[in-house]
DNA sequence: GGGTACATGTAATCAGTTACATGATTTA
DNA sequence: TAAATCATGTAACTGATTACATGTACCC
């Protein structure tokens, strides 16, 4: 058994059932909707497949109820618990992906064109101040609830939704022009 | 021919196409390298592919060099002229993707394992700081050659990386702890 | 003239994404 | 009890990633 290379995605569906105990991939959802999900997208057919795959490494084990709805209800195995623990004391070395189509949009603007510019930074700088509030209203639904370490994840996105907006509202105020 | 929905890969060769006049796909990755690519990972082999596409589709042309290493060499029809100009006037409305699997080991630390939290933080600090400097190194070259909106693109990942670098050392200095 | 790094691609796998489909619960 | 929404999944596609492969130019 040569053994598969965990994922990103591996590690979160392992670091999910470990926080939740065991439980069903629409309890992962819930909460990843409302934390890592809201700046790294998990879509949840992702969140059915990769279990799938884990059980098959016999990282996690799944039992099916036998009535009603028969969600399968996931565990960590010893296996997966120990594979969760590793990685949790291996800091990565990867880099942060920052995928911003409106970056790519502002990259690739014609800098004559000022009023593009000025709409793409208007936009943007809507939307990321929409984020910030979303983020507020979420972290005080939680914040009496959930772990510290959770927590403070959440911080850095807000710090980067704050910044993006700050950014494009300078963009849009001072927009680069032609020579 | 239903067209095919153009992805952010399409549109950011087209954009490079566009930027560079006829260019190698080669070309199109030096490019990358010390810009955009430094926050959204475009693997060459996706430089190939796209293009690739793109011809099909009839937004690229290509035309291979009969001699030497028979480079292809790519440019812009009429048509895709058009597709990049529409999306340059539509701001788009997708979230950024902040995809950091740092953070994720934060998510899913063990509160009481302030070791590990602070060893992470440490790794992240470093980490975030040699980018900083490694942008810095990037602007001072290309500052007199690039376009206004190519540098101003770069400053968001220079502002991110600076409020992640200091996230970071925050962590270390005053990890989140138990209860 | 042999080694090394640059340049140019291809192939195969696999994960991510979108779309589809339907059963169970709640509420009007 | 019908409609709406929540919950639970599957399937098909296709793009992203990794690994492989080889040619060319430059440097020692």
């Amino acid at each position: 058994m040569p053994e598969r290379p965990l994922t990103p995605t591996s590690h979160l569906i392992l670091g999910l059932v470990d926080t939740l105990g065991p439980c069903t991939v629409y309890d992962m959802k819930q909460l990843v909707n409302i934390s890592i999900g809201m700046f790294w997208s998990f879509p949840h057919s992702q969140l059915y497949s990769e279990p799938a795959r884990l059980v098959d490494d016999g990282l996690l084990s799944e039992h099916q109820e036998q009535t009603g709805r028969r969600r399968r209800i996931l565990k960590l195995t010893r296996a997966g618990r120990k594979a969760l623990n590793e990685w949790r004391q291996s800091p990565t070395d990867v880099k942060t992906e920052l995928r911003d189509e409106g970056l790519l949009q502002l990259f690739f603007a014609d800098p004559a064109d000022t009023d593009a510019i000025v709409a793409l930074a208007e936009a943007r700088r809507k939307f990321h101040e929409d984020r910030v509030s979303m983020l507020k209203d979420i972290q005080n639904e939680v914040k009496d609830k959930a772990e510290s370490t959770k927590l403070r994840t959440m911080e850095l996105g807000f710090l980067f939704e704050k910044s993006a907006a700050r950014f494009w509202a300078d963009v849009a105020k001072n927009p680069p022009g032609p020579e």
